[in-house]
DNA sequence: TATTAGATTGTCT
DNA sequence: GACAATCTAATAT
């Protein structure tokens, strides 16, 4: 058997990219983040949806659930990078971030949209409701915690491991850009430039 | 197409 | 007690 190396193994190496992007900061990880794909396996079902639309958070960011310091709550944001940091939104909602920067800072990529790839009948009947657009499926981040199943019990989720969620790298396609805009739905530090976007594609919460 | 109201509960002050 | 990193349906234009 030939040793497998971290470097050259094609499933590795790109695994361990990833891992230094999100180490890097909330800022970073929000645009290595476009692209990759979020797996979620329940029982033999696998679903699939590619990561279109993200939002930065950190310490210093009055609009940051971790602004002021930790509580029990936004406890995972100050964990280790590529743990998940799942919150309860207008309490009905769920709504997933991937943890970045390094273990003691309050970082955090909000995920807000995903393309649906794989297992879309799975997510659909998730999300109870069929005949609209798979384009509503998951554009927005409570719709697709709800598309993928994903709830409280994902919370402290290891994506970077294998397991019933994980993140696989990949990256945008060579014709594909990146947009910058300010984030949705927040009250403070409206102006700051830290939502991330593939530009036009069909799967975002909101144009442009 | 744009705007608005209502649902609903964990979290923190 | 106030508010929230949202979503949907209904109403107005």
């Amino acid at each position: 058997m030939p040793r497998r190396s971290p470097v050259r193994d094609p499933e590795v190496a790109p695994l361990e990219h990833l891992r230094g992007e999100l180490q890097a900061g909330a800022l970073v990880a929000a645009r290595a983040l476009l692209g990759c794909i979020l797996e979620r396996r329940i029982g033999r079902a696998v679903l699939r949806a590619r990561i279109v639309e993200t939002e930065a958070y950190s310490q210093d960011d009055p609009a940051s659930h971790c602004y002021g310091g930790q509580t029990p709550r936004n406890a995972p944001m100050f964990g280790r990078a590529g743990l998940t940091y799942v919150y309860v939104s207008y309490g009905m909602h769920r709504c997933m971030n991937v943890v970045a920067g390094v273990e003691g800072t309050g970082e955090a990529a909000l995920l807000r949209a995903v393309e649906p790839l794989q297992g879309i009948d799975r997510m659909i009947a998730a999300r109870g409701w069929q005949g609209k657009p798979v384009r509503q499926l998951a554009n927005g981040p409570g719709k697709l915690c709800a598309a993928l199943s994903i709830g409280l019990e994902h919370n402290w989720v290891d994506l970077l491991a294998d397991g019933e969620l994980r993140l696989i790298p990949g990256r945008l396609d060579p014709q594909e850009t990146i947009i910058v805009t300010p984030r949705i739905g927040i009250s403070k530090a409206v102006d700051w430039p830290r939502r991330f976007a593939i530009s036009g594609n069909l799967y975002l919460s909101r144009r442009g």
